[in-house]
RNA sequence: GGACGAUUAGCUCAGUUGGUUAGAGCGCCACGUUGACAUCGUGGAGGUCGUUGGUUCGAGUCCAAUAUCGUCCACCA
């Protein structure tokens, strides 16, 4: 029977169908199997912090698309799936969200309950992340989600920082860092980013003064750790204000820092200071007397007044002059306390916040006599990506791991070609980062993370020094604590967790602060493989009770099949932060780099050319954009942008809810709006109400949705593919009762009229050599199978190097221009007649079920739809020999070996029928002839062309709506009035009496007459210039030679015309 | 300030190693729905390839300068 076949392909019932039906049977599954190359990606962990958004879409489909790609050629092909627990960013919502809701600090609730509190929010998310996923198609082995948290990825994380601690590349050590107020944290560069903010610039001077006493050493840094602020004050004493009343003068956005000046720096020759060098002045506001120094690379002779005042402990910039000016300048200041307000060190404004305090010090200043003046000014701020309020220079204990050997080592990775990146260009901003080999701050002040295994407790005085011990499971070193006092130090491998609770009982506390959230996705690749454990296959849900030994084996054979990887899917902006760091610890873990190949894609922009992100407020849900164009639909076209130079700009727009008239979203409708903002649409006027960064608007009503037009290229090229296969199997099934079984004794029946070995099907066919049966297809089925055969090499060579786009592009102007719009058409008479109708369809279904495999990797549900409904009209399909097409098609054979359907001679040879169709439809527009009428049409060209024609001959209706009746070398022109069209090597005639104005043709001719001349004009002067003939290639120039003899044939032929017309 | 990318049709983008008359999708114009598809078909209009120099027989393509936009890094008293 005829299965039903909707006009429209419904992307939600194929969706909802056939991603179960994978997961069900397997086929995401991927184990290690020696009979095969396993092809490994692993996904680039999303935070639980939130949904997932269009960067996730591009990014999932395109590893999706090369993991399918790569199992339908043969490889045990694993998506490692997961999530990143992202500590910064998910404490900081669910501490945001309680403070809200509840009133409550994570002061308030303490470590666990707040930790337990995040785990939930964690398992919400997650599981939200990885449903977005699959609804994305995406074909990740499910079974082996991991999370940065879990047991297999903590214990990896572990063993790292033991093995490194062991190796002395973990230290511990003060360090300037950007300091979070709000979640009281350190924060990376490169977590935190600047905005222009509002502020001030103020001018103040500090009186110089001289020494009164014989001390003459005076902030000199003192061996033991005494607080400066205590001494200062005592010797100031002994200084007095210069008889002359000098002052110095400086500015700041930050009065308060005053406080913890250290020093104020001038440029070593800049002469208006050169005689204060080595003088001091006091601070006013405190009393305490710095140095005068100089320092070249701090203080810049023509910015400002040229002096700058010295804040180590609070300003990059001076923290690097100090170290460079130790002995002069007396211990940095540090007057924070972790929540912003100023410390002990701050004397009257202790207790108050930086901001309260820097108006105080300002009044204060100016009470003395010392403030100057004050401007207003945009000051780049830098504000944590976090937390999203201003970051403060900070001063603190940090661990750190020592750089310069790892990243070397992963320099070198991408220099010998065992890392490669695509496209090539991005293998610089790698290297030049990992070019610094900057230290790598890995504590954070935070609960939510893995929590640093070091174990410490304080020296007595009585007891000598720290033990140095080390043995597999501990590392023992002495160390000094925050406050300077001598520590045993002692970290503990992941196996030998009882040392623990030993060391407890011992009086050792753990390290409060949690690691870097990079610290663990840089072990993603070998940790979720199971890595360190050589013993047992990493288990196969994160949920699992289980912990680390769920399976028998006694191996893990697991890490050893699957890494290295292959392809590290990702965008531009991590390639520091995550991508280098992937490769520099698998290098120090593994012995070997966690992938081949860094594939860098673009990113979405907004209409406006804008990152999207859900801060601006132009984030687009990608579940929308499924349900609107369905899956395949968005990945179709999120695929068809994904190329090499740029980034993707999807211009929004709104869908207005009563007309569905589209607005185009402006800038305006992205900045915040007070009430309910509503859009008015320019087609009916009416209003709605849409969503914008502070509000979402209410359910039930008019809600103008956010659609971008972009992705009605894919949803239409689906609609296409789908309307082809349709009619491919309507015309493949008979129209008979007997429905599925005849249909397929009409394919296997003899037509005697085509090659009969090609058409007698049956097993005895495996006797067909291909070549003699292709020779036998009309021009049409060897032109589409030729064509199938390029587009087949070209899509896999191009994804071969990752060029999503221009396989996109090949492989829809197949399916649309050249199956449906040519090889269809042409074979509609053909499927008419019950002669040849058989091995027309043998062809057909073949070219259908390569087409169909060539797209599963792009759009798998409408393929499997399509594959699946073909099995039951087919199960037997191809050539020259018809074969059992695979249960599923996402597991079937990458279309391979066609070499022998290619013709290029062909292929040109059906140019020009092509051509010939197109100018009579041209004809035919151009004089707007009825569709309706039949026209003749009689052509002059090689006997070889009128061979070709001959062929199509009967298909000249539906495809030009033209009877030919005539055609080769001898056709005679015509007498009557008609209309002509010259393509050079072939005229073409249509008799179109009492249709055609003929004044209107003969202009028309002359018109083509003095175009063609132009063009013969230009390649005569080329060819006339004796340097082209001369230095030009020969092959060149014979083409161009060529080409001027069709032009001349070309003209000759319409000037012929034009004559006939005239004298008419 | 440094690095990288972009600038081609009204919009969004392709354009392989320099080589005839620079392409696509959308939009626009004209015509067209009895059997795959109006999420469609046929035809058409529309571009001095950001600007200025240079190399070359020949430049959208290579080089230099410049403008604008974007991204990353560094810096900003």
């Amino acid at each position: 029977m005829t299965t039903e076949i909707p006009k429209q392909y419904d992307p939600a019932a194929a969706e909802a169908k056939w991603f179960p039906f994978w997961e069900q049977r397997g086929d995401f599954n991927a184990d290690p199997d020696p009979t095969k190359p396993p092809h490994v990606i692993m996904i680039p962990l999303p935070n639980v912090t939130g949904a997932l958004h269009m960067g996730h879409a591009l990014n999932g489909t395109l590893q999706d698309l090369l993991t399918r790609w790569r199992r339908m050629q043969g490889y045990e092909a694993l998506w490692m799936p997961g999530t990143d627990h992202a500590g910064i960013g998910t404490q900081a919502m669910v501490e945001k969200r309680m403070f809200e809701e509840e009133g409550l600090t994570r002061h308030d609730v303490g470590r666990e309950a707040l930790i337990e509190r995040i785990w939930k929010w964690k398992d919400v998310y997650e599981t939200r992340i990885l449903s977005q996923l699959k609804r994305l198609g995406a074909s990740c082995d499910w079974r082996r989600v991991r999370f940065t948290l879990d047991e297999v990825c903590s214990r990896a994380v572990r063993q790292t920082f033991f093995k490194m601690f062991q190796d002395g590349l973990i230290f511990r050590g003060k360090r300037l860092v950007n300091w979070d107020c709000f979640l009281q944290t350190a924060v990376a560069d490169d977590e935190v980013s600047e905005e222009e903010t509002d502020g001030h610039f103020w001018t103040f001077n500090y009186p110089v003064v001289e020494e009164t006493s014989d001390e003459s050493r005076v902030t000199s840094a003192r061996e033991d750790k005494g607080t400066p602020s205590e001494t200062s004050p005592a010797l100031s004493t002994q200084y007095s204000v210069l008889s002359t009343g000098e002052r110095i003068s400086f500015s700041t956005t930050r009065p308060e820092t005053m406080l913890g000046d250290t020093a104020v720096c001038v440029h070593p020759t800049d002469e208006r200071y050169m005689h204060l060098i080595g003088k001091h002045v006091r601070i006013p506001v405190n009393g305490r007397v710095i140095p005068i120094v100089a320092d070249a690379l701090l203080a810049d002779k023509t910015l400002g007044t040229g002096c700058v005042k010295v804040t180590p402990a609070h300003d990059p910039n001076d923290y690097a002059c100090w170290t460079r000016n130790k002995e002069k300048m007396g211990e940095p200041i540090n007057l924070l306390n972790p929540d912003g307000t100023l410390n002990e060190n701050a004397g009257p404004w202790q207790g108050q916040d930086r901001l309260v305090a820097r108006d105080a010090v300002v009044a204060e200043m100016e009470r003395l006599g010392h403030f100057e003046k004050v401007e207003d000014r945009k000051i780049p701020l830098k504000h944590s990506d976090r937390s999203k309020t201003p970051v403060e220079p900070y001063l603190s204990e940090q661990w750190f791991v020592k750089m310069d050997t790892l990243a070397q080592n992963a320099i070198d990775a991408a220099n010998d070609g065992r890392v490669t990146f695509y496209p090539e260009r991005y293998r610089q901003s790698y290297l030049s980062w990992l070019g610094e080999k900057r230290d790598w701050c890995i504590s954070r002040q935070l609960w939510w993370g893995h929590r640093i295994p070091i174990w410490s407790k304080r020296l007595t005085d009585e007891e000598e020094g720290a033990t140095e011990d080390e043995s597999h499971s501990l590392c023992a070193r002495g160390g000094l604590d925050e406050s300077g006092a001598r520590v045993q130090m002692v970290c503990i491998a992941p196996n030998d967790r009882d040392y623990e609770t030993q060391f407890e009982q011992l009086g050792f506390t753990q390290e409060p602060d949690v690691l870097d959230t990079w610290f663990s996705s840089a072990l993603w690749p070998h940790a979720t493989l199971g890595w360190p454990d050589t013993e047992h296959n990493p288990p196969l849900t994160s949920s699992s009770p289980s912990t680390l030994n769920p399976q028998p084996s006694t191996k893990n054979e697991v890490l050893p099949y699957f890494y290295p990887g292959s392809v590290l899917v990702t965008s531009r902006d991590i390639i520091t932060l995550w991508v280098a760091r992937m490769v520099l610890t698998g290098l120090y873990n593994m012995g070997d780099v966690p992938f081949k190949h860094v594939c860098i894609h673009p990113k979405i922009q907004d209409g406006f050319g804008q990152t999207m992100s859900k801060s601006k407020g132009n984030g687009v849900d990608p579940i929308e954009l499924i349900e609107k164009y369905g899956c395949d639909g968005m990945r179709f076209t999120i695929a068809s942008f994904a190329g090499e130079t740029q980034d993707v700009r999807l211009p929004v727009g709104y869908e207005c809810p009563h007309c569905q008239a589209v607005i185009p979203q402006e800038p305006h409708h992205l900045k915040f709006k007070p009430g309910k903002p509503k859009i008015k649409c320019s087609k009916c006027k009416k209003e709605s109400q849409y969503a914008t960064p502070n509000y979402t608007p209410d359910e039930g009503e008019p809600i103008a949705r956010v659609v971008i037009e972009r992705f009605e290229y894919g949803r239409n090229f689906c609609n296409k593919l789908w309307n082809a296969a349709r009619f491919a199997m309507l015309n493949l099934e008979s129209r008979d009762e007997s429905g599925e079984s005849r249909a397929r004794e009409e394919v296997l029946a003899a037509s005697p009229a085509l090659d009969s070995r090609l058409s007698t099907l049956d097993s005895s066919l495996a006797l067909d050599s291909r070549p003699l049966a292709l020779d036998s297809l009309p021009i049409e089925d060897r032109w589409i199978l030729s064509r199938l055969a390029t587009v087949t090499d070209e899509v896999t060579s191009l994804l071969d190097v990752y060029k999503f786009d221009a396989a996109t592009r090949s492989l829809r102007d197949f399916v649309w221009n050249e199956f449906c719009d040519w090889y269809l058409e042409m074979i509609k008479p053909r499927l008419r007649d019950e002669a040849l109708k058989p091995a027309a369809q043998r062809v057909l279904v073949a070219v259908l079920d390569t087409t169909l495999r060539l797209l599963h990797p792009f759009t798998p549900f409408i393929t499997e739809e399509l594959w699946q409904r073909l099995k039951e009209i087919a199960p037997s399909r191809g050539l020259p020999r018809p074969t059992q097409a695979a249960d599923a098609i996402i597991i079937a054979p990458w279309p391979s070996g066609l070499e022998a359907w290619r013709d290029s001679t062909l292929e040109a040879r059906f140019q020009r029928l092509q051509d010939l169709i197109v100018a009579v439809r041209n004809v035919r527009g151009t004089y707007n002839i009825s569709p309706a009428l039949t026209v003749t049409i009689s052509v002059r060209c090689s006997s070889e062309s009128a061979a070709d024609l001959e062929q199509v001959k009967s298909q000249f209706e539906s495809l030009a709506k033209a009877t030919l009746t005539a055609a080769g070398p001898n056709i005679a022109r015509p007498t009557k009035a008609s209309v002509s069209f010259s393509l050079g090597d072939s005229d073409g005639y249509l008799p179109l009496e009492g249709l055609v104005d003929l004044q209107a043709e003969l202009a028309r001719q002359k018109k083509e007459a003095d175009k063609v001349r132009g063009f013969i004009a230009g390649t005569e002067k080329k060819l006339g210039t004796s340097s082209f003939v001369d230095r030009a290639p020969p092959e060149v120039v014979a083409e161009v030679r060529q080409t001027l003899a069709n032009q001349q044939k070309q003209l000759a032929s319409i000037e012929e015309i034009v004559k006939l017309l005239s004298a008419d």
